[in-house]
DNA sequence: CCACAGGACGGCT
DNA sequence: AGCCGTCCTGTG
């Protein structure tokens, strides 16, 4: 087992971390910390006044890992500073939830979990993707229990439609089974998508079935680093209809949060989202 | 019984 | 181009 102790970590709250919607494999323990699956292992994480604890074991540099997944290279205070200029709404959703950081986790993973999202809710799609991981991915063992990593394309290759539909998909089972055969197969390149622009990497997720505007963004979000991603879901919808913008076409939305968020419209989706759903 | 839950899709007009 | 019924499953 590796470990790694941060000093005085701002703006890196466990809560706010997991529970605004960006992941689904994190479960919090009886002592206040997270436990998570990410690609490269198990991790688990808590919080010492205002030192950061990570523990797990993790194949690769644990660190460089660490820094990587919580993003603890960028500077969340200076873009709270600069999304908050003449903005009231966003100076209340940002200190609701100051400790919100952008996880960088697997835009596989990423993807099929987010195809698995769409007109569902969080308990069922975290159950989903663990039936996932479960049936097809490989098995870990850490502290004494056993965790399952998410399937790879490969991996998950070996699931029919029927067989998906068992692990709780619904009607979602067939664009997983199509997204996995495209990727597998080749003719859909993740490494590829990553190095297009942002507009380009959305218009080529969205070929694949499954994935309309919403889950694209999340997946760039969440997964690919493109902080300008600005996820419209029901909520989202809500709060910038109610507090910025007279519409409900998540177009002049998607259109209006650009102009008024640039380059971090992710990160601002993200304090409101929270906030809404939270508060 | 129905509405809705972090939408996408296909068939309409 | 925009609107709307439908799609699994679970919960209120």
């Amino acid at each position: 087992m590796e470990s790694l102790v941060l000093h005085n970590v701002k703006d890196f709250e466990l809560t706010h971390i997991f529970e605004c919607g960006q992941c689904f494999r994190w479960k919090k323990e009886e002592d206040g910390s997270y436990t998570g699956v990410i690609k490269q292992g198990v991790l688990n994480v808590r919080k010492q006044g205002q030192d950061v604890c990570f523990c797990g074991e993790l194949d690769g540099d644990f660190k460089a890992i660490c820094e990587d997944y919580f993003d603890l290279k960028r500077d969340y205070s200076a873009i709270k500073k600069k999304l908050c200029e003449n903005d009231e709404n966003m100076k209340m959703a940002s200190a609701y939830g100051y400790g919100i950081r952008i996880l960088n986790q697997d835009p596989w993973e990423m993807l099929v979990s987010f195809i698995i999202s769409a007109a569902n809710n969080i308990p069922r799609i975290s159950k989903t993707i663990e039936n996932i991981a479960k049936a097809y991915g490989r098995e870990v063992e850490y502290n004494g229990n056993t965790y399952y990593l998410f399937p790879s394309p490969e991996e998950l290759s070996r699931a029919s439609i029927e067989d998906l539909r068992a692990l709780n998909l619904g009607f979602r089972d067939k664009y997983v089974h199509e997204a996995t055969r495209l990727v597998a197969s080749g003719e859909v390149r993740i490494e590829d998508i990553l190095k297009m622009d942002t507009i380009s990497a959305r218009e080529e997720l969205m070929k694949i079935p499954g994935i309309g505007a919403k889950v694209a963004d999340c997946i760039l979000l969440f997964s690919m680093r493109r902080m300008e991603s600005f996820p419209v879901d029901t909520w989202i919808k809500k709060v910038m209809s109610e507090l910025y913008v007279d519409s409900t076409n998540i177009t002049q939305i998607n259109q209006y949060a650009a102009h008024k968020f640039g380059k971090y419209a992710g990160i601002a989706q993200q304090y409101l989202f929270y906030y809404k759903r939270s508060a």
